[in-house]
DNA sequence: TAACGTTTGTTATAATATAACATTTTATAA
DNA sequence: TTATAAAATGTTATATTATAACAAACGTTA
């Protein structure tokens, strides 16, 4: 079996090695620009790409601030429980890997008795850095 | 002291009833459509309305659907640990109001020692209707 | 090698959200 | 009461984020 990266089309190789090489969460639009030279002009093209790399867990959304990140999970295939920490005042966005928490979240039931096959959680403050200022 | 609804201004009454009334999540667009006949005209003066409920909120935002829904705490006045579940095939969205869990992450810290003032969770799955059918 | 699913390229447009500025209203407190 | 500060309004323009629709090429595999 063949290792999934490899698998990647040109397009989605592109889109990721930017949001992997990237400090922070990168927006849509910014990775477009960084690709004009690659071959890469429309929205769609960049788009398309970022929902095949969330479907097989290379990056998630971090959906408060429409931008996109690195899964920090070596071969994660997945993207159905996700946690994530954001300073408010620099903006630094950190994946949280806790397996109590997770643990904890892919357990939970609530009252109706759903049951959940994904969640995303959004912690918000102020960073280390951030908060001796 | 006054009740803070009796505080809210023009415009915030006329948003908030409408996302009150509303049997979901209700998008800024969808707002503004219904508002046109009472004076409001632009997005921005939704936009407002709803930054201002959201503040001292009387709503909350679903990130994940750019669609704000009433707050379903009686006289709820902050707005800082927020969790839903969402079905994936209807798009219905509920509030989830749960001691254990809400104290569970306002407890939670990571290794950083990040100290977190707010959280947003969203739980993903299939509601009892939908897993019917 | 044909058939299918996936990816690409492209143009156009939809949907979501904010900037900037002038003005008015409301609350506060001197 | 009045001045003054803070909040809210109205308006035009524009920025940002995301998808629709269609035709073509590619890659896999039966």
């Amino acid at each position: 079996m063949v290792h999934k990266l490899e698998n990647l089309s040109k397009n989605q190789q592109i889109v990721l090695n930017i949001i992997e090489k990237a400090k922070g969460p990168v927006k849509a639009y910014s990775i477009l620009n960084d690709v004009q030279k690659k071959g890469i002009n429309a929205p769609l093209q960049v788009y398309r790409a970022l929902d095949k790399l969330i479907k097989i867990g290379k990056i998630h959304k971090v959906e408060s601030r429409n931008a996109f990140i690195a899964c920090k999970n070596t071969n994660c295939e997945v993207s159905n429980a996700t946690a994530f920490s954001i300073c408010q005042a620099c903006e630094k966005v950190t994946e949280i890997v806790n397996s109590k928490l997770s643990k904890y979240l892919k357990s939970f039931q609530d009252s109706t008795g759903m049951k959940y096959k994904k969640y995303n959680l959004e912690f918000f403050g102020l960073c280390q850095k951030c908060k001796s200022k």
